[in-house]
DNA sequence: TATATGACGCTAGG
DNA sequence: CCTAGCGTCAT
């Protein structure tokens, strides 16, 4: 590249920005290590609009070895070239000297991505590498580079009540405790609850409570303190300080700190989750909560008449506000993993349940085949317990996780998961062809062919071999929900750059888009959003056909925290 | 004595 | 099942 010298610094810019920007566009292909950093600078430092990157194209080996081995993502271009040398020379493994030599050497980037092209091909990923994972480069910078609008004098004043609510819930803890103690503390907790008050042993019928995961102690945890909710005021208080006091901490606070020249900047993560998702980071956008917590007030300003109590509603997400003239426009596909599942199981009643009318609630339905009972009559509670099985069978959690959720004994958990595969036996098949793949391959694959290595499938250990299954039937389901999203980020993005609407995507919450639309477009780009997400030509101009459609619901609004359903 | 780091437990989202 | 982030607690 040339880079002329005796030129005004406008014209330098204005150089650099048209060299740039054709390079980015041409056919040449580009090795960049960190693109999506690359293209954030880029659209930040020539202020270039948004929809002009969409079709740079260039291959990063990062993403190329979080591909090839997921579980453990290359950080640094030195891993990536260890991780290549590693598996190419297996004997001579402690030369150090070869491999500092070939990181430092740059001109050695070219031989590297030619190398890891061939993995790629050789494993069947060149595909999804060069037609998902890096066209989806891009649309990450962007979202980096756009941001969310949040209001912070809402955060605060949010703030302010938490702190209030926070104070009187510790006194209260305090007095019935007998005594102060650190209640964010669980180790404190532990010896007040099991040791001074000895809860466990006054718990009705000798329920298991649950036990830490890694030290085996006696666990303090929300499953734990609502068995014991009863038996003690305790109990109760701490969950309630546990709630406001995570929604202050990570969602008033935590938010606030991110928070740069009036806008939210999250970091959008291609590579660090193994089953292909996307992750997001500084804040944590994906895990704001939805529901809204309930909190009870009390009224400052009428002591002398006692127990007047205020109930004030806090929402998370109400802070964050569309920019001026604009609207939150989400695009959600409707259970998609569970789809996902009756697709992958071919099982005739699970796919009827996904047939016909999309007004229909499928879990009411579901249920309805399950027990043999007519819709209109499927109990609320029946409905929950249905959705719950369903999950916990697609997460491979087994009984005694599933008993917790529900609040059951774990052999009537076990009932509810041995009748439902009772009568949908397609899911049985397909979590054994599951098992049998990786044994056989040791890996498996979603729907775009991502694949996971899960060597411990053939361990001696139990806990090691049992875990491996649940993330063999668990990947195939939520990585193949990944993919498929991740095709409608791609393919709606283009479509809105085409026919030239004013509609950003913000934020990807899984199974959920969330773009920001000039309000005058609307209409216009929820019609786009649902054809495209709905549409059989989703999965490669339909070249992969889904035993079940696709659903997608669409909820509209000025603020994150108040969305309606719009047809 | 003061502060940095890593393991652990818990909980928000999906 | 898999993420991020906050808080303790030991080192």
């Amino acid at each position: 590249m040339m880079f002329p010298v005796n030129m005004e610094e406008q014209d330098y810019t204005t150089y650099c920005r048209e060299m740039l920007t054709q390079l980015m566009t041409s056919k040449v292909s580009k090795v960049c290590l960190d693109a999506q950093e690359l293209i954030l600078t880029m659209i930040s430092h020539f202020s270039l609009d948004i929809t002009s990157v969409y079709n740079w194209s260039m291959v990063d080996p990062k993403v190329a070895g979080w591909l090839l081995n997921p579980d453990h993502p290359p950080n640094t271009f030195t891993e990536v070239v260890k991780m290549l040398w590693k598996d190419n020379h297996q004997e001579c493994d402690q030369d150090a000297d070869a491999t500092t030599l070939l990181c430092q050497d740059l001109s050695q980037l070219l031989d590297v991505m030619e190398l890891l092209r061939r993995r790629l091909m050789d494993c069947d990923l060149l595909d999804l590498y060069l037609n998902v994972e890096m066209k989806l480069t891009p649309i990450l910078a962007g979202m980096e580079y756009h941001g969310i609008c949040v209001d912070p004098q809402r955060l605060i004043n949010m703030g302010d009540i938490l702190k209030k609510r926070i104070g009187m819930v510790e006194s209260d803890a305090y007095k019935s405790a007998g005594h102060r103690f650190l209640l964010s503390s669980h180790v404190q907790l532990r010896t007040v609850l099991f040791d001074e008050l000895h809860l466990d042993e006054k718990c009705e019928n000798r329920q298991k409570l649950a036990r830490t995961s890694v030290n085996n102690l006696k666990s303090t945890s929300e499953s734990v303190l609502v068995k014991l909710q009863h038996l003690h005021p305790l109990p109760k208080l701490v969950l309630e300080y546990r709630k406001l006091e995570k929604m202050k901490s990570t969602y008033v606070d935590g938010i606030l700190a991110c928070i740069k020249e009036g806008k939210l900047t999250a970091t959008w993560d291609h590579t660090s989750a193994a089953t292909g998702r996307l992750t997001s980071a500084n804040p944590n956008i994906q895990s704001v909560p939805k529901q809204p917590l309930e909190i009870t007030e009390a009224s400052n300003k009428q002591p002398a008449e006692g127990d007047k109590h205020e109930t004030t509603s806090l929402c998370a997400r109400e802070p964050y506000i569309a920019r001026e003239g604009c609207s939150f426009l989400a695009a959600d596909f409707q259970s998609i993993e569970f789809r996902l599942l009756a697709h992958f199981s071919k099982d005739p009643s699970l796919l009827k349940v996904f047939q016909g009318d999309d007004k229909k609630d499928v879990f009411v339905e579901l249920t309805s085949q399950w027990m043999n009972v007519p819709p209109g009559s499927v109990q609320t509670t029946d409905r929950e317990r249905t959705k719950r099985v369903v999950y916990s069978i697609m997460y491979g959690v087994g009984p005694e996780k599933l008993a917790t959720y529900l609040n059951v004994s774990a052999a009537e958990a076990k009932g509810f998961i041995s009748s439902f595969l009772r009568r949908f036996p397609g899911v049985s098949r397909f979590t054994h062809k599951c098992i049998e793949e990786c044994k056989a391959k040791g890996h498996v694959r979603t729907i775009l062919k991502r694949w996971r290595l899960i060597p411990n499938i053939k361990s001696p250990n139990f806990f090691l071999k049992s875990q491996a299954e649940r993330q063999a039937v668990n990947f195939v389901v939520q990585g193949s929900a990944a993919d498929i999203c991740k095709l409608a980020m791609i393919l709606v993005g283009k479509q809105l750059v085409e026919r030239g609407l004013r509609a950003r995507l913000l934020i990807q919450l899984h199974d959920e888009l969330v773009f920001e639309v000039a309000d005058e477009e609307v209409d216009s780009v929820r019609g786009v959003v649902k054809d495209i997400m709905q549409s059989d030509d989703l999965l490669c101009d339909g070249k992969i056909k889904l035993q079940v459609p696709l659903r997608v619901s669409i909820s509209v609004g000025k603020s994150w925290g108040r969305m309606t359903d719009s047809e």
